[in-house]
DNA sequence: GAGTAACCGAGACGGTACGTCACGTCTTCTG
DNA sequence: CAGAAGACGTGACGTACCGTCTCGGTTACTC
């Protein structure tokens, strides 16, 4: 008779109220002003009901600013190892250019280096997808022989992630565009072979 | 007559006492849970005296794990760029590989995008060493015609230790000497002139 | 027509398992942790099934202490006014020598002063059997004229019920015996006539 | 050198402030409204500060409604049982008119079955200063050889405070002259030799 | 060698967030 | 309709850190 799990079902626009609460916070106030309070508040929603949902702050505001659904920029291979790349690289910095990433990265790593489900959420999020679209670019040079030498697709989001990230926290968050160039030429001179 | 600043003198074993028992604490307990209570007691000196110095545990930590006095690895250049590239990310895998930096470099990033103290200690460290050595490096190797294309020492910096942070955070904190040897190999072959 | 009271009729047995839940529980870890879910939970049945009959925790667990029916000591009059004082204070002295009735009572007693139900509830309870039959027991010493001098029912009942309630709490729950003689012997000198 | 406990001093102000306001808060909105957060809104102090002081709510406001010196009415004997008994009923009269009394008593009674903390303090301060002095009285009276019958200090002081906390609770707050009345006089014929 | 200014330890202070718990109500599905 | 399951808003709890402050008491320089 398959129960439809019993019980009051819960009501999908608390989800939705928290998550656009929290994204909003997040660019508003910075992640670590970001409250679960001031999200129940702003989302018109009980703490309670947030809890239910999420063990933690850190993964409601992780799943506001990574919707999951088509998360990064869906990198879809066009037949060219030089065009991928350069939109690998482009995917990243316009990912990097969401005011709400930018606010959240840097406290959802702080929070990830301590709480193994966030950890988990992370890859569960960015490498599911991320990780699969970037073995394929690879693949796809390798196989056309365009390919100059050999990287696993971990290394190359790392460093194009890392480097971003970065430079954001470190150093400053205007100056992301020129990294953006600085890092395609970069990847498409070591990776690609120079006869394609 | 420069008065030698009048009043009792601090007592340098504080200082000591501080960031020892602050490095420690990091290492054991994490970046999170090292709190200014818990090292003025292990130090055996009172929350007073680390507040008369640092102005945040923030600002104690990071001069506790990065003592500022031969900060990187000192990064002196062999005159070969190919060997400077690889004493480069060797230096980087060697840095990450303090207990302590990896502890507490994730809490650290995420202060210092709030806190502009935070950030400013991490440009006067990190910043005026690295970064001078690095652009050594480069300028060596433009002037021996060994540089292959031309990239700010910022974005290598940015990009190295980007790549080791994700990997550490967001991956898995012991796959560190397998992503140093695929960013060495990518960075010579983007960087090196071939027939150098 | 009187139909019956359309729908379902309530089952019975639920009643009683809650009852009894309810007196258990609030013998093993007295009132304040006695919560309405751990009812639900050890008389294997659902929260909204008791509040569907009881408005309140305080009126559930006032119903499982005290059953309504026979409530008190069933004190009835034995002709002789010394022996019903007597049996008036060891009747209050059983009441309260109850594990659930001592666990409950302070409880019970805070929550009336603040809910007007279960005043009444204590009320009807309470005063409509007790002091019924201490009206009877005073009307017949004074009828048969062993009444020294008068007393309201009300104050009397006030008098015993308070000092044990008092004791228990603010004293030793064990020297319930000792005041029953005592009050015994006080109240025998001043009510009952000594000629008598 | 007596260092005069290390630390800055606690400041008196504070203890001050929040024992009016609980007194206040629990005349007002009743002792199950009285919130360690609001009282330490009324006082103008953190609720840190509260408890650094007190252990629970329950003991703050037993403070604040019994400020131990001089809490009771200062029974002193006149050389007269009659009158001293007068003087006793009287006293609780007096205690139990106090609408912060009335208020609280209930709850800090239901508390105190839980806590031991609170039980103490209501012995240490009902039982030292009122049973010293109810044992003076009896004591006077037997040497005097007015005492009709012995009874213990401790009866006779949780008959008749009991007997008021039942009255107001279970009963009507308004009606507590009258019962004083009957007390009164119950207990001057139960222990007051006649011939005296 | 007397002042005095800054040190040191201890601990109180106001703030603020945390995550948990119980309350009593409401909503859905199943019998 | 009853009953079980469980979501919902409300609101208090006591704990923990934060960084500031206020004490009494201790050095060392300066005059």
């Amino acid at each position: 008779m398959k129960s439809g799990e019993a019980g009051r079902p819960r009501d999908p626009r608390v989800d939705a109220a928290v998550l656009t609460a929290a994204r909003e916070l997040v660019r508003e106030v910075g992640y670590a002003d970001t409250t679960v309070e001031k999200i129940a508040a702003r989302a018109g929603v009980s703490r309670t009901a947030i809890y239910r949902r999420w063990p933690a702050k850190a993964l409601v505001v992780h799943e506001a600013v990574f919707p999951s659904a088509s998360e990064q920029t869906h990198l879809e291979s066009r037949g060219d190892l030089r065009a991928d790349l350069t939109a690998l690289v482009h995917g990243a910095l316009v990912l990097f250019s969401r005011e709400e990433v930018r606010a959240a990265m840097p406290g959802l790593m702080a929070d990830a280096a301590v709480d193994a489900r966030l950890r988990r959420a992370f890859r569960d999020g960015m490498e599911a997808t991320a990780r699969r679209e970037l073995s394929a670019v690879l693949d796809g040079g390798r196989e056309r022989g365009e390919l100059r030498q050999d990287v696993s697709a971990g290394t190359l989001m790392h460093l194009v992630a890392g480097a971003f990230l970065f430079r954001m926290v470190a150093w400053a968050p205007e100056e992301l565009v020129p990294l953006a160039e600085e890092l395609t030429s970069l990847l498409i001179t070591a990776l690609v072979e120079p006869s394609a």
